[in-house]
DNA sequence: AATTCTTTTCAAAGCGCTTTGGATTTGCCA
DNA sequence: TGGCAAATCCAAAGCGCTTTGAAAAGAATT
């Protein structure tokens, strides 16, 4: 079923009917009413290929994830943030083009979705130091808005969490408890986000008079088997960590099960806050939260970003949305007093 | 840069352009290059919506994800089946179309999608008994393949594990081990491989001459806290059971935290094996495996599903191809003899 | 009833591509 | 050199929609 059919059935102009369907002030409200009922009778809904080319708008969000072709690790957020991006789209009409990416030519799909026409916004994942996304996204003129941050210039639109302010946080809780070796079990710290917890962590042992000790900051992939080989390295030590602050709840559950086995408990040998993305499929505890953790909603996130892209796209030339959402901090029992 | 522009630049037709850039014979190895080359230079690509438009193909896979608004629960799998999925398609030039939907509307969405030509073909996920989705893909004629069985009819396409099998060799390891009292903790059973899982374990027990005790039987959605909760319950009864099948990895994190609180060490006092999807961000250990486990990939399934699906877009009338994979039993340090 | 102004409708062009059917050029042979 | 087939190329139609500019119908004014 399509336009001219409809419009035949009905005996109505294909301009009409268009226009009835579209919610256009040239059609009488008798015939836009004929003509819904005959749609939705008939199950016709336009073609979208069509629509886009008449109308230069494809209404379609491009969304590029990288293989990450090393580990074959896939980032493990990526799943609720692009459903929280996914469910604000939906509101307007967009849909979800996700296309998959090897690791390092990000930038060339999105010049090629572009040249493609395929979307009419994106949105840029895991910035790293001046990411070089962001200058071709500026010199193709394709609406984008950055989740997290590409340090160096600022100058466009993205939706991060605080994690220096997180990570300030998150240590000074365990130095209030008394612990003084506060191991840091980082993401790759090529990415924004670990380079800025590693700030939040050093700075707030500054604060102490504490110089961050390099034998107890690890960075690398966030699976569990780096939180649980660390873990590992770290009571091996001569005089281990009573506490650490990791950057992912599947390190923190590599973290638990290397305490297990070593017979320490969670909590009272061993103090750990972690960052909580609050993952619909790996929540951190029910009513009481597992492990202590700043918690910020991936899925909330992409809500957002999918709001200002939209809003983008509508009104391209507006000076950079940013927006900087805040941690909370909340008290699980994976924290303690220093053991005697 | 358009076909138009494109061909004015070389002084030669669109036709002839077209054609080049197609691999059609009826033009010249050498106007091919020259054309070829320019669109090199002008950074040309096709208008996928105009080309979409011509030739009624959309090269695009639907691929359609429940909110499941009650607790908000993404599927976990689904990134890494995804990524499966996509990874195979790329290399026929297929993209992923991706679109939420509300739980029960997800056949109405399939509808929309092929109503608005959107996509040439979906990828069903999740059946259910005698699954509406089948039914209404069907009757559109949009190509499908399943990931999974709806029970039922079989006279589609899919791909999917042999859960029975599974199931029952994961019963037997523990029951060969000298168990008796055995856990199943199981995901939703209105969904087909939980319905087969459970057959699977009663099985197993029944062979050996065990009644399957419904105390001992547990099934929700796969949660870490409802793996939690029900390994709690299980040490409390009167008389636990010595070992638990559980059906993924989230529950068995959920376990192994329980067990841990108690001072029970798994795979020591507590048996504990589970089904592994092999995620890429959830590895079951590395060289060696945590966790027994009955082990099959995720992310292959995608790929053998994509497969398919693109075969089927090709030649839609064949019989139904259907892919059953055999899980591979691992044995990880989860489990052990029943504890005197 | 004649004129003007609105409201409602329509035919046709255009979005960027593919593809049919026909035209032109080239190569080969006699 | 002429003739014919094969190799190249091209103009134009069509995919299903939106939108412009114009026409037809209806309402309002004199």
């Amino acid at each position: 079923m399509n336009l001219k059919q409809l419009s035949n059935i009905l005996g109505i102009s294909q301009t009409t009917v268009s226009r009835a369907l579209n919610g256009y002030p040239e059609v009488s409200e008798k015939t836009r009413a004929l003509v819904l009922a005959a749609a939705q009778k008939h199950n016709y809904l336009p073609n979208t290929k069509a629509q886009a080319l008449a109308t230069g708008k494809s209404k379609m969000i491009g969304f590029v994830l990288p293989m990450a072709s090393q580990h074959e690790m896939l980032n493990p957020i990526f799943g609720d943030f692009m459903a929280g991006a996914a469910q604000t789209y939906r509101t307007q009409g967009y849909d979800t083009h996700f296309a998959l990416t090897e690791n390092n030519k990000q930038a060339e799909t999105y010049r090629d979705m572009h040249a493609k026409g395929s979307v009419d916004g994106v949105i840029v994942q895991a910035p790293r130091e001046n990411d070089e996304r962001v200058a071709i996204l500026k010199e193709l003129g394709l609406p984008f808005v950055v989740h997290g941050r590409a340090t160096g210039k600022n100058d466009y639109h993205y939706v991060d969490v605080n994690n220096t302010h997180a990570f300030i946080n998150a240590t000074n809780f365990l130095l209030d408890l008394g612990h003084r070796r506060i191991a840091l079990i980082n993401g790759n710290e090529e990415l924004d986000f670990a380079i800025r917890r590693n700030h939040g962590y050093t700075q707030a042992l500054k604060d102490r008079g504490i110089e961050a000790d390099p034998k107890l900051m690890f960075s690398s992939e966030m699976t569990e088997h780096f939180g649980y080989e660390t873990m590992n390295k770290l009571l091996a030590m001569d005089q281990p960590p009573t506490a650490a602050v990791a950057s992912s709840y599947t390190l923190a559950i590599g973290i638990r099960r290397a305490l297990g086995e070593n017979g320490l408990r969670i909590g009272k040998d061993f103090s750990v806050v972690i960052h909580d993305d609050d993952l619909s499929y790996l929540r951190n505890g029910e009513a009481q939260p597992v492990f202590t953790a700043t918690r910020s909603s991936i899925r909330e996130a992409g809500q957002l970003c999918a709001q200002i892209l939209m809003d983008v796209i509508d009104k391209p030339d507006q000076k950079p949305k940013q927006i900087v959402l805040e941690a909370q901090l909340i008290v699980g029992s994976s924290t303690g007093p220093v053991p005697q």
